[in-house]
DNA sequence: TGTACATCAGTGAACGCGCGTTCACTGATGTAC
DNA sequence: TGTACATCAGTGAACGCGCGTTCACTGATGTAC
């Protein structure tokens, strides 16, 4: 074998292909992800696909959690930033990081966020990434029981307060990639993401 | 002509296209929306579509619109089931209608939702209907100014209102179709778009 | 330490499918005279 | 009222593409003896 060739057996094929796919769903969302063009971006001939996923739907959902996971580790980065202070400020301010960086992640990787919530739809959405650490749901809820601990969510209002807090963050990724935000300036978008940031703190 | 044969000419192919197109877009969503199929299901050769739209992105976009618009009239449908009312409570029941109505399009009609929302990505989001009547933004937007009206809302927090209105709604759409809740059963559903709406409610 | 052999991870070719789009054509319609 | 002809709205066949998936196969690896 000359200096350059790659070997017979790639190694780890599995996750050379996942990457690939991952950044297939980066640039054209969960549609763009195919057997035929991971492969070719591997340098492997498009069927050796098909030693390690019994088919395209399984790669979907190994990139669905990739970019579940990605979308988790930028809200834990964000929220990490801020401290942890228990003071009822502090706690307010991580609350709405959590909601800036799911904001954040949906505008600057449009193609992984769709992708993140292009679950077949024969599987049930997990709270949990693959590998165990806590999902976005799961980290705005522990920021919710901050809240709570701190005193600035009455108890008995904690039940179901993700609800809002989710809803409010997703919805206006929606606007803001296929709605009527979609055309807006970044300040319009900054000005409307902190109206709703205030106003889910208010509500809660 | 035998009794039966439908004629050379179809009359009006263009919106029979349309219809079959939507019924498509029902069924799968936007990626379903399939030119030689709508043909197919008009009974006309598949080429002859292209004689009323350029290429399949025109037949899209149309679908786009004739989705938002049932949207808007389902909306609109619900608002003036109310009445008119200028009292305060009504006012505020009225608003949550809208939002009611939203998400009872988007669960009752997920192909159509998300279709709506699927405007080929070289177009502006339009605010107003093809023909001309308001879009579900709009008739959002008068709910509010009912609100300022009926001395629920002070006028000061009129501005950029729709925000934090839309997201909720259409971020919890999100949540049942793709998101946490989408295991969830009607009555979890339920409670939670209460809470939703009640957090939008107290956050204006 | 050396060798036979099972097993695993790739390859190349092919199948079958459905799509968007274009071409040259034809049947139907309506208008000018 | 009748007829020639331009125009419009369809048809049938084909092009070219890319996909998911399967088949029989081969090269590489590791294990038993």
């Amino acid at each position: 074998m000359t200096a350059g060739d790659r070997p017979y057996h790639h190694g780890n094929l599995r996750q050379a292909l996942v990457d690939a796919a991952v950044e297939l769903a980066r640039e054209g969302g969960p549609d763009a992800i195919v057997v035929r063009e991971a492969s070719r971006r591997v340098g492997v001939s498009h069927n050796a696909a098909y030693r390690h996923f019994p088919d395209r739907g399984a790669l979907l959902e190994a990139v669905c959690d990739e970019c579940m996971s990605a979308l988790a580790l930028l809200m834990e980065d964000r929220i990490a930033a801020l401290g942890t202070s228990r003071s009822k400020r502090a706690v307010v301010l991580r609350l709405r990081a959590t909601g800036q960086a799911y904001v954040e992640f949906a505008l600057a990787e449009p193609g992984w966020f769709r992708t993140a919530f292009a679950v077949p739809p024969d599987r049930h959405y997990r709270l949990v990434t693959r590998d165990g650490r806590p999902g976005p749901y799961q980290i705005l809820a522990a920021q919710l029981d901050g809240l709570v601990t701190a005193g600035v969510l009455p108890a008995e209002r904690r039940p179901l307060a993700e609800i809002p807090a989710w809803a409010g963050v997703h919805g206006f990724a929606g606007l803001a990639l296929d709605g009527p935000l979609r055309d807006a300036s970044a300040q319009e978008r900054e000005a409307g993401l902190t109206r709703l940031l205030d106003n889910i703190e208010r509500g809660l």
